[in-house]
DNA sequence: CTCTAAATCAGGAATGGTTATTGATTGGCC
DNA sequence: GGCCAATCAATAACCATTCCTGATTTAGAG
């Protein structure tokens, strides 16, 4: 089964940083695949609540922030909106609707030679390039 | 004097949409040209203060959402740090040192038909492309 | 210049997302 | 089974920002 070739990679992920695959740590995963989209901290932890009603918020944010430490689990924000957690960690480009607030991928775009050009332009050593794009998503357009 | 002639320039588009300019607004005003940067809302606050006592901080925030609004100041957020305020509403890409928050213009990068290219590619309508850059200034490397 | 209504203000309380603290619990290893 | 460090739940604290209130100022009419 994938599911449990993916954990063990996790976990050995998790064992390489000094961590373990703590029950919370899975359901936050289980969470994240569940959702297959880009739930907040606060997504998360309803889903999670839902199996284990102990599980506190403060818990969620530390087990997703150990995930993203280890590479699993990469996390985007939003001015005027909480941060939003991701399973994919490749680098791709999401678009949040100014109105509901739903996050989607923009499949096909990269950044090109944009970073290159960047660190060209400027005496920082650049670390971090993102882009953060927002619109109306298509439902939102056919109620506006 | 250019001063002169920037403030009758506000004190239109002001009047355009139904605002004053009002002292508070000014010393604002002030503040940003006086930085020469990109200033926090408590940045400016703290500027203004000092001419001012009695200026109080939500009211800072208050002629900053203003002057945002018509088009005479803009502002840039950055995750982990208070949004920063600018005079320069042109298009422009700007980087936030990740270690002492100073925040820099990077001259002569565009984003070129990524744009369009992102309209192309996603069933959203794109009302916001933002590019969010973060590295080590040039002060910070050398005490790296 | 004076009056009045509307805009704006100062001050402080409230909010929302996130992080820090603390004492209790758990899990891996002998 | 017992020990020690890692992890946890719960809650308090934090910080940037917004909201609320009653007081003050302002622009425009007369």
């Amino acid at each position: 089964m994938t599911n449990t070739a993916l954990e063990q990679d996790i976990r050995e992920k998790l064992r390489r940083s000094g961590y373990t695959l703590t029950s919370q740590r899975r359901a936050v995963l289980d969470a994240l695949k569940e959702t297959q989209g880009h739930p907040s901290a606060e997504d998360v932890y309803l889903i999670v609540k839902k199996k284990n009603p102990r599980v506190a918020l403060g818990t969620v944010y530390q087990a997703l922030s150990v995930l993203e430490e280890i590479g699993v689990v990469e996390s985007k924000h939003w001015s005027e909106s909480p941060t939003r957690y991701d399973l994919n960690t490749e680098p791709h480009l999401d678009i949040r609707c100014g109105n509901c607030g739903r996050v989607s991928e923009v499949p096909g775009v990269g950044l090109g030679d944009l970073e290159a050009l960047i660190q060209e332009n400027t005496a920082y050593n650049v670390t971090s390039t993102r882009l953060v794009l927002e619109g109306l998503c298509p439902i939102c357009q056919r109620e506006g």
